[in-house]
RNA sequence: GGGCGAGUACCCAAGUGGACAAAGGGGGCAGACUGUAAAUCUGCUGGCGUACGCCUUCACAGGUUCGAAUCCUGUCUCGCCCA
């Protein structure tokens, strides 16, 4: 009997469980209920929140029926096995708004409608009408200081010099326990998914559980644990942390085309282990395409498998179809012979910029003057910087040479007499509209 | 509430009156090599200016000094110990 813990297994998407002799044998059961919870920080998240959602997508898959749980209570609160220091207080309409906004993305990977649907609940409905003696008298009287200060996410903060831990994020694992309680009273839902950092608060939560319904010995189950490993790159790093930011998984964040080239640039030692996580294809097709990329690895089947399901799973098949066509035209070598039509794709997909084409007669348009104006340099210094090191192309032609810093574009660089493409470095392109 | 210690750039971390826009490492960006990889080597890495330069930074606010990241006073934050 293959259940959801095999599929995660396969995929390196289990840590640990809690009973694990008990577990498989209730998951033979579809339709059970099993929740995982989002900060609602922002109006979007992340590939590297994308993991979790991905859970609730293959508990959902195995028949299962999922809860997304918005902590637009415990949001205020901060967990204290994070890094960040004292979370900011949103307002409720900021939290109403980021969770809106975050449903978009669950809508896109979990299913909404039918038997099992998900659904997507918010902890302040519940969290903010608890009172603070309420609270202490049915939730604090069961836990142990002594038992709360053995969790590692608190022993952390209590050892570490530069960081304490407040009473009230001291309090969050209350919180997030009684989250499962409320939970499981209110929508049966007996098994918690998270990042293996939570595996203390689930324990928790399943201890409030027990306690709560002690003298009701039906033999049910009181509430089960699954746990994700922290995901890393294979070098160790955070998965998706540039420079210029996080990868989102919204367009008005991080567009198709980033994403897609994020993916594509996949390095070949984690290939492995994004084609299980990042895409829904079984184990047959994954190693067929690790045969392939093996073969061939300039190829690159395997991140172009990765780049293609996602960009596809949150911005739709016309959003891949777009992007290969940019990249084509943009990588495939002759930038000058690409079709108006395909420069529309180009335009639609890479940063850009519109500018006065009185500026191209006479001297034409400076560089150092331009470059400032796109995404590709912020500053003439370093505009002359990139210059100098030939680092700027202009339509796929490397800039170089003693003169480099004073090119200037005129009428003779327009593509199809309104376009001209500036790329910095490999590959980031920046195309300018002259109107 | 008392005592001690800490706060330096994106991160870690040196620097204890002038040579400090501030060592070193990491990260990032760029060049060579490649597969729009990895590894390696090289350059850049507070902002602005084509050089000489100017401006803003060493928790915050004042002060001493020709001159302060460095000394003094106060404030804030964090840690340790005591109450």
């Amino acid at each position: 009997m293959t259940t959801v813990l095999d599929e995660l297994a396969w995929r390196g998407l289990l840590h640990q469980t809690t009973a694990d002799e008990a577990l498989p044998e209730f998951l033979a059961t579809p339709g059970r209920v099993a929740y995982c919870g989002f900060d609602p920080t922002a109006d979007s998240l992340t590939i590297g929140n994308y993991i979790a959602i991905s859970l609730l997508a293959h508990w959902q898959r195995a028949g299962h029926t999922p809860i997304v749980l918005v902590g637009g209570g415990t949001g205020l609160i901060g967990d204290p096995s994070g890094k960040d220091a004292e979370r900011q207080l949103l307002t409720r309409d900021q939290v109403d708004a980021n969770i809106a906004g975050q449903r978009r993305i669950f809508e896109r990977v979990l299913d909404f409608d039918g038997p099992n649907a998900a659904v997507v609940v918010n902890n302040a409905d519940w969290l903010c009408d608890l009172g603070y003696i309420d609270v202490l008298r049915d939730v604090g009287k069961h836990f142990s200081v002594n038992a709360m200060i053995q969790k590692e996410s608190v022993k952390e903060r209590l050892h570490n010099r530069e960081q304490g831990i407040s009473y009230t994020e001291f309090s969050y694992m209350l919180l997030q326990a009684y989250d499962f309680l409320h939970l499981r009273r209110t929508m049966d839902c007996t098994v918690q998914l998270a990042g293996s950092d939570q595996y203390g608060n689930i324990v928790s939560g399943i201890d409030l559980i027990r306690r709560d319904m002690q003298g009701t010995d039906d033999g049910q189950p009181r509430g089960y644990g699954i746990t994700s490993p922290l995901v890393t790159k294979a070098d160790g790093g955070k998965i998706g942390k540039t420079e210029s930011g996080a990868i989102w998984l919204t367009a008005d964040r991080t567009s198709p085309w980033a994403m897609y080239q994020f993916f594509l640039n996949t390095a070949d030692d984690d290939t492995a282990n994004f084609l299980r996580w990042y895409t829904f294809r079984d184990q047959a097709a994954i190693e067929a395409i690790e045969a392939d990329h093996a073969a061939a690895p300039h190829q690159r089947a395997a991140q172009r498998a990765i780049a293609r399901d996602m960009t596809a799973l949150m911005h739709g098949d016309g959003a891949v179809a777009s992007v290969e066509r940019a990249a084509e035209a943009l990588f495939g070598g002759d930038v000058r012979g690409i079709d108006a039509d395909m420069l529309d794709d180009v335009f639609a997909d890479v940063p850009a910029s519109t500018h006065a084409s009185a500026l191209l007669d006479g001297d034409g348009a400076s560089l150092v003057e331009l470059l400032p104006d796109t995404s590709l340099a912020g500053s003439k210094r370093e505009a002359r910087e990139f210059l100098r090191n030939g680092s700027i192309a202009v339509n796929g032609e490397k800039v170089q040479g003693d003169q480099a810093e004073a090119r200037a574009l005129t009428r003779d660089d327009l593509l199809h007499g309104g376009t001209i493409l500036l790329k910095r470095g490999k590959k980031a392109w920046h195309a300018t509209r002259w109107g």
